[in-house]
RNA sequence: CGCGGGAUAGAGCAGCUUGGUAGCUCGUCGGGCUCAUAACCCGGAGGUCGUAGGUUCAAAUCCUUCUCCCGCAACCA
């Protein structure tokens, strides 16, 4: 029976079209899923979209369509970007499914009922004009940051969430599972600034909008948001408060959320309290992920700054994309990306170190054995090494995955590359052509080939397409995961796998021609 | 004194736990090679390891001071 592996992303807000750094969190997951599949696990892979809340209402109506209407529109929109980008989720949900809606339903019904949501007063600092609640150190000069006037204290009919009654048994939970809630700064954060000062109850309910899900017995409220949303992760896998799927009892608890550092908060204080109040099973994982930046700005519309995924796929490839924010983002800093750099990256590392490899030894073969070779075993020093070094692959790329840092997996891969390079300068096949040393050749070339096999076979789960390009180029499906001496290659003919940027494209690119 | 992280070659990072010739990638300069996508391989230049002090035979690494940067600081997702 094959261990379970389940993996989210958080679904992404429906109020406009994801931008590159919203895109990279599903290909980070993807990545790890693509991994955890390959490494023999059952994996289950969700995604989707958060459609309910005020901001969605207004931006419906601005654009004069319904709010259902709208979030259809970018839901379908998301959706297709996450294609695009050849991410392999299971389930794509949105919390406007009916089915979800009533799981929600019920579930604050049950907490109603059990005696953890209790109705109360939400009382705060209210912007009239604004329409808004503000805390007090939200406030600007003591006036509404977005508009700058007075705010006035102001009470409203609120349900509330019994937080604190959970606080002893979160700060505990926390601090037995260390690896809970990844980076492990972030684990202080949530600590010293929330958890340890005494948790305030939390208002689950809002009567200003009507975007979302009624509560059951008051419908002139709906769902707070994160009530709503944090539930994706149980109610499409068949949580019920009274009945629970096969698929949920195989599934839950999830192995690992992604999500971005900005919403840390709600997955590793809020989230564990309501499944506590439930009495399910912790997630094992909440992983959240630093942010992509363009030139080290924050990305924004506002600020004329945004990067789409689909625009730059279209531009340099699915694949140079996933390698760009994948192997770009360190595990705990946030990461920037400019075209320059997306053309540093792909020249240096996808064309010259990769590609040329792939394709030199391959015009190699063909030159010398007309494409066929198998090993004559005809062996130096040198070759030991590098066979250690494809044996090694597995598991240094491993130890890396499973710590979550996806990008120094992707460097050991490149580190092979590199040394693969390397060995052809060291055995100089072209020499031992001239002089006539075909089995020492053939040896060489064979080592080669097994060396692009195994970097094929670990770069799938971050270049899919160009995994495949290089199986199919070099003709084989054998799949052991370390250094085999006994194949025999037909190799096909060598196709370019990255076309190198000249600096003529490259200025085309910078002035937005392309 | 709110809590936490950080400051290492032009850029981005590793090394710090368990003190002992400062390493990697990119860029740059020079050389080699010619199988290959003007690619690949080798070498050079470039760092008082933020500041000031302390411990030690020895400090990027341990302790203290200061400066600067960043994250978080609750109901917008």
């Amino acid at each position: 029976m094959k261990e379970k592996y389940y993996i989210t992303t958080a679904i992404a807000y429906t109020s406009a079209k994801p931008h590159i750094g919203n895109t990279y969190e599903i290909v980070l997951a993807d990545a790890i899923a693509r991994f955890k599949r390959f490494k023999g696990y059952d994996v289950y892979f969700q995604t989707g979209t958060d459609e309910h809340g005020e901001k969605i209402a207004l931006k419906a109506k601005e654009k004069g369509v319904t709010p259902q209407e709208y979030c259809d529109n970018i839901s379908r929109e998301i959706k297709n970007i996450w294609d695009i980008m050849n991410t392999t989720y299971d389930r794509f949900v949105r919390t406007t499914d009916a089915h979800h809606e009533e799981v929600v339903q019920h579930i604050f019904d049950k907490l109603y009922q059990q005696g953890d949501i209790y109705l109360g007063k939400y009382e705060g600092l209210y912007c009239v004009p604004c329409e808004s609640f503000f805390t007090e150190s939200q406030l600007i000069n003591g006036k509404c940051p977005d508009c700058g006037r007075d705010v006035t204290p102001r009470s409203e009919e609120a349900y509330f969430f019994k937080m604190s009654k959970y606080q002893k048994q979160l700060e505990e939970y926390i601090e037995n599972h260390p690896e809970f809630i990844q980076p492990e700064a972030r684990k202080n954060e949530m600590l010293n600034n929330f958890i340890r000062p005494g948790l305030l109850d939390l208002c689950v309910s809002r009567t200003s909008f009507e975007w979302g899900i009624k509560v059951p017995m008051n419908p002139k409220h709906v769902v707070y948001v994160w009530l709503d949303a944090l539930t994706n992760y149980i109610t499409n896998i068949g949580y019920d408060v009274d009945s629970q799927t096969e698929e949920f009892q195989k599934y839950w608890p999830a192995d690992l959320h992604l999500i971005g550092k900005d919403i840390i908060r709600f997955h590793t204080i809020y989230w564990p309290i309501f499944l506590m109040a439930l009495n399910l099973p912790l997630p094992k994982k909440v992983f959240g992920h630093p942010w992509l930046l363009m030139s080290n700005d924050k990305m924004s519309k506002s600020r004329g700054n945004v990067m789409y995924a689909d625009d730059l796929v279209k531009i340099y490839g699915v694949d140079a994309i996933r390698y760009y924010v994948l192997h770009e983002i360190p595990f705990a800093n946030d990461g920037n990306i400019t075209h320059e750099l997306i053309i540093e990256r792909v020249n240096s590392d996808l064309a010259n170190i990769l590609g040329n490899l792939v394709n030199r030894t391959i015009s190699m073969v063909r030159k010398y054995f007309d494409g066929v070779i198998t090993n004559k075993n005809v062996c130096e020093d040198i070759d030991a090494d590098l066979e250690k070094m494809i044996s090694q692959l597995d598991e240094n790329v491993t130890k890396y995955m499973d710590r979550l840092e996806i990008g120094n997996a992707i460097d050991v891969i490149f580190d092979l590359l590199r040394r693969s390079n390397k060995y052809i300068d060291e055995t100089t096949p072209w020499t031992l052509a001239k002089e006539e040393k075909r089995d020492r050749l053939e040896t060489v070339l064979y080592h080669l080939l097994e060396s692009i096999r195994i970097s094929a076979i670990y770069l799938e789960s971050f270049l899919p397409d160009t995994s495949k390009e290089i199986l199919r180029q070099i003709n084989q499906s054998v799949k052991v995961c370390k250094y085999v001496g006994d194949l025999e290659y037909h190799v096909l003919e060598p196709k370019i796998l990255f076309e190198r940027i000249d600096s003529e494209k490259a200025q085309k690119i910078l002035k937005g021609e392309l």
